[in-house]
DNA sequence: GTTTACATGTAATCCGTTACATGATTGA
DNA sequence: TCAATCATGTAACGGATTACATGTAAAC
């Protein structure tokens, strides 16, 4: 209960820190050399957003190791209770359609994070709900194309070009689906 | 020179006023109406928008139309010199390979608004430069993939999902070239 | 001995969201 | 007359960007 409110940034911070416990330039490191690291937090972005997490409960900053290595404070974070308690709650959160075509990229870091920490079935009925959104996206933009002037410009072309991608990813969506649910994690 | 630095949004809006003298009612209709009403901008955004593209000299206010129709006052926005200047230097702006995944959007709405403001060679350029810029980015998608375990979990598979989707990207840029070199606009 | 990587932060500014406020007109 | 639509705004708040500040350790 008393849902814990986060941004998308805070989200993933929290996410990362569940995956291993990082410090902030840890954190930094993995947004720039993940393939995703398409978004560069900077460090008026990233040092308060752990702060707040701090502060909310979700996290808990380690000792300094300022021995054996590095001089200058090091705060390492890792989750609390309370922070993966947040954190599977936010992986466990429906598939909302009427957002998922600007929160793809945030959906697929979901997709990512419930690895571990997701059984297999439940992945399956995210991917699979995901895929509804995405399969309810494109039939409102196919009704928007055939409302349109098929020789309509640049705007229709525009239409296009969403068709397209929302159509590869819907299909990644089903095939994924298809290559989990018949090879299972090979935890068997 | 002394570029005018502005938002997307405020890019976005005055390109839509731009395309037709609007009051910030109109522009939120399009915004609820168009096929890519996926982002709804709230009076708190439109409103003090518009007023800072007034004030930086890019917009007019058209006399409140308040006879015919509507007794409260109803602003329409006209673009000034000024203002279809920095809209069409907007357009005309160079396609950064490094942000490109990241706008993606931004970059389809310049597409759209280019129609009647740049001669098609020019569109063909956007067109080819953003190309450029997504086969870039799948190669570098691609390289990421290559040094991955194959079977790498859910990592791997969001990879394939961004190589699925900027590959449908790329695949709509060339074959929306290849429409607009063919059959020219028909304005022979 | 100077640059580069490591490591964390602060301050100013700007903008967006949310929520609220206001008031006229049209249609049921 | 009561709701919905038209139409524009304000205030509080939060968070992101940019730029700056600081200092150590390793490498060359």
């Amino acid at each position: 209960m008393t849902e814990v409110q986060l941004t998308s940034f805070e989200h993933i911070l929290l996410g990362l820190i569940c995956l291993a416990p990082s410090s902030g330039y840890d954190l930094k490191r993995i947004f720039a050399t993940s393939p995703m690291g398409i978004y560069q937090p900077s460090s008026g972005a990233l040092y308060p957003a752990l702060r707040r997490l701090e502060r909310k409960g979700l996290l808990r900053a380690g000792a300094a190791r300022g021995a054996d290595r590095h001089a200058r404070a090091r705060y390492v974070y890792e989750p609390t209770e309370l922070g993966v308690l947040a954190h599977t709650s936010w992986l466990r959160a429906p598939v909302r359609p009427d957002t998922v075509a600007r929160d793809l990229g945030l959906h697929l870091m979901r997709f990512v994070m419930m690895e571990h920490l997701l059984p297999p079935d439940q992945v399956l009925n995210f991917l699979r709900d995901l895929a509804d959104a995405l399969a309810a996206f494109t039939a409102e933009l196919d009704r928007h194309a055939a409302a349109t002037d098929p020789s309509g410009g640049h705007a229709r072309l525009a239409l296009d070009h969403g068709l397209a991608v929302h159509r590869a990813s819907l299909q990644w969506t089903e095939n994924t689906i298809a290559a989990l649910a018949t090879s299972p994690p090979l935890s068997a």
